[in-house]
DNA sequence: CAGGATCCTGGATGATACTG
DNA sequence: CAGTATCATCCAGGATCCTG
């Protein structure tokens, strides 16, 4: 991280072009992070493959709420994003490990300082949205 | 805690009770946070009143592609969460200028680590998604 | 066990028209 | 200028059933 804080990185501080194109939007790595792991249960699955390697129906059943759909989508979406592995044994049963490449891994760091941050303030944050 | 984690923050690195159940998921900040500026237009008002103060028609005209609605409705999100600052002036016909707080000024901080790492792997995770 | 296939709904977002 | 109000739309996500 930096010691001497620019405050804004350099591609937010970069000159945003006005007005702001759409496609510059998408094409904002930031914008596409977000769009990628902001969704309902990409984080919390970061998160739990963080601390160690989970199979699929673990996931199920550890998750609360998190529907079969979602979790396969999920879990296919950061595979494809190259932040979560997948390996497939060939037991009968089948089964079948999740569990972070170094790229996920790396991503837990920068997570780490927006996680402090909303710790840090989570009572003024906490209010809840009307 | 099961063990020395250097990357994962306190937070995160918190055993996550098995199953998460629905409330502890909603009542985690990171996930809190990331409902609050996840959505479309949130970040990219928050990095662009990170750069200077802007009036509402100017952030109108600059962001090609947002309706009044979505950037009243953010930017009072924003305002309610603390991040931004409204201040109307009794001129006529009024003018209302919106800038960060400091708490949104804040925000950039770790927000910069995020960014500066989408951009460093921005190459690897460009791929489009199905 | 680890999914795939379908159907369906609510909420997020956009479009448009109007106003103090 | 800085919004509000209303209607329309779209899709993430859930529920359910099925299978190699």
């Amino acid at each position: 991280m930096s010691g001497t804080n620019t405050h804004v990185p350099a591609v937010l501080a970069h000159e945003l072009p006005n007005p702001v194109p759409r496609d510059e939007l998408a094409a904002c790595p930031v914008n596409d992070l977000f769009r990628r792991i902001g969704d309902k249960w990409s984080m919390l699955l970061v998160i739990m493959l963080g601390k160690r390697r989970y199979r699929y129906n673990e996931l199920h059943r550890s998750i609360e709420g998190i529907s079969q759909r979602m979790l396969t989508r999920t879990l296919r979406d950061l595979e494809n994003d190259g932040l979560v592995r997948r390996e497939v044994f060939p037991t009968v049963p089948p089964s079948v490990e999740y569990s972070l490449t170094p790229l996920g891994e790396s991503l837990l760091e920068p997570l780490s300082a927006l996680a402090e941050w909303a710790v840090r303030n989570s009572p003024v944050t906490a209010a809840p949205r009307p």
